[in-house]
RNA sequence: GGGGUCAUAGGGUAGCCUGGUCCAUCCUCGUGGCUUUGGGAGCCAUGGACUCCGGUUCAAAUCCGGGUGACCCCA
């Protein structure tokens, strides 16, 4: 087991620095906000993709693939869209030498690129639901601070859901749909999250109202990490997605969206690592398991045998055998900070005994299994490793949660700890401005619970619970 | 949105203030070899850098301007 007190006093450099050293991501690609993915980071995004589009397939999702440009025309019909997006969009003006008649939107998102064709494909209420998504790389010209992973100028895993229904009611029904598949998706990840209904001015722009799922850094300050928007019949009547009703007459569609991205992997790294590096759930580890052999000199034969006797134990298991040159310590600090689940060690002790010695990455803890027992072994080990690794991010998590009764309060608790505080607000966006003014800090939204009490900052009535912090 | 710091081998750095001593220091790393291997081994040999563009100067890693990139703080 090891300590995170490096990670929590200096969490921004923990995490610039293993993403270079566990290869995650090589950022020294010369465009600002644009990263490479390592072939190591790379196997840990399609773990994590191959998680969310099974619970979209499963669930009534199909995946298609829409274009990267988009026609400026179609891009700027939806005025409030445009306006939250005019100030981040790339623009293609030529093709080789030709300037172009109609400039083209490299996505920042896709509503504009999908819904155009949602007209063309929605013709009857029998056409709907429909539910699409796509995994795409988005493009955005951040004017603040570029982060790996977390502000990007190239985001390179946008995974976007669209659907479209004939009531408002069915809308809604999916806007909860939604939210339960990315809760499941979360929890699969052992990623703690709150889940809130983010301020009027703080929603996607033209939507009619966003919700959104939060988790907290080890820094204290809260990473959005997926949103999930009801965009009623505002862009149905923009793209003019019509369908036949049952009666013969045309209506507009009512629409949702909801997306994650690349600060997924963010999350994962930062909920689970420790001062030794990663530490990765055994469902989304590149590799679930690696093998030390440890070679004493005129006992390589026998060590070798034992490995490969036990590797053949692990059939279905994401296995790595380290036969590289390095010494055994050198490879164990490795794999621990590349966050590999769980360590078989093999040495001439074990292979003597037909035995092997299975360290934990999470907890540290060692025991020695028989060779024909390894498969039930390894598989029971990972399993809880999977169980143990989430409750305990469970329990950090409920620590950063402060309730605040004033003002006060509330700062005190942002600059003790950070984290979320949970205070009691009247709703009113001008009260709302005022609270972020005075705190410094971002409102995420309201949770849904009923409140007791007054507004922390003007005293009127208490309408909501409301949900403040640091945010990124 | 505002402010600050910085850029020297694959990574981390010294040198810069006070220009010449620098074909640039140290650690790590790569390569070849010997030796070792149960928690980051050792020895020998060898490889690799002054961010880009412009300016000042007899002379620039060093001074000046700009570009690009990185990091930090505040709102």
């Amino acid at each position: 087991m090891s300590g995170k007190e490096k990670l929590k006093s200096d969490f921004s450099t923990w995490l610039n620095d293993i993403i270079d050293r566990a290869k995650i991501l090589d950022i020294r690609y010369p465009i600002k906000g644009t990263y490479v993915w390592y072939p190591y980071g790379h196997k840990l995004r399609a773990r994590i993709l191959k998680r969310i589009r099974t619970l979209l397939d499963d669930s009534g999702h199909d995946e298609a693939l829409f274009p990267l440009l988009i026609p400026e025309d179609e891009f700027m019909k939806e005025a409030i869209h445009v306006k939250g997006f005019e100030e981040e969009v790339y623009w293609v003006t030529h093709g080789g030498l030709t300037e172009l008649n109609v400039k083209l939107a490299i996505r920042p998102t896709s509503e504009t690129a999908i819904y155009p064709m949602f007209a063309l494909w929605i013709r009857s209420h029998a056409d709907l639901p429909l539910r699409v998504y796509q995994i795409v790389n988005t493009f955005r010209y951040e004017t603040k601070a570029t982060r790996p992973l977390i502000r990007l100028r190239e985001i390179t895993t946008f995974k976007e859901a669209h659907t479209a229904h004939s009531t408002y009611e069915d809308a809604e029904k999916q806007v909860q749909t939604a939210i339960e598949i990315y809760k499941e998706f979360f929890d699969g990840l052992g990623i703690p999250y709150v889940v809130s209904k983010r301020p009027e001015w703080d929603k996607f722009p033209g939507a009619d109202y966003t919700m959104a799922f939060d988790t907290v850094l080890p820094d204290g300050r809260t990473l959005q990490i997926g949103t999930v928007h009801n965009l009623g019949s505002t862009f149905a009547r923009t793209f003019d997605i019509m369908f036949e009703n049952p009666a013969g007459e045309q209506e507009y569609a009512y629409q949702t969206c909801y997306g994650i991205s690349d600060r997924v992997v963010a999350s994962i790294l930062a909920v689970h690592g420790d001062d030794k590096g990663l530490s990765l759930m055994p469902d989304v580890a590149p590799f679930q398991c690696v093998v030390v052999p440890i070679l004493f000199k005129g006992k390589e034969e026998i060590v070798r045998e034992a490995v490969s006797d036990a590797v053949s134990h692990l059939e279905g298991v994401r296995v790595h055998v380290d036969t590289s040159e390095s010494t055994p310590g050198s490879k164990f600090h490795k794999w621990e900070m590349k966050g590999v689940p769980l360590r078989v060690e093999i040495g001439p002790r074990d292979a003597a005994s037909n035995s092997a010695v299975l360290v934990r990455r999470d907890c540290g803890e060692k025991k020695t299994v028989k060779l024909s027992e390894l498969k039930q072994e390894v598989k029971t080990v990972l399993d809880s490793i999977t169980g143990d690794m989430k409750k305990s991010a469970a329990k950090e998590f409920r620590l950063w949660f402060s309730d605040a009764e004033s003002l006060d309060d509330a700062q005190a608790a942002l600059k003790e700890k950070g984290g979320i505080i949970r205070t009691v607000w009247c709703g009113e966006k001008s009260c709302g401005l005022e609270i972020e003014e005075v705190l410094g800090a971002t409102l995420l939204g309201t949770n849904g619970e009923k409140p007791e009490g007054n507004c922390v900052n003007c005293s009127g009535e208490g309408k909501e619970v409301l949900l403040i912090a640091k945010s990124y």
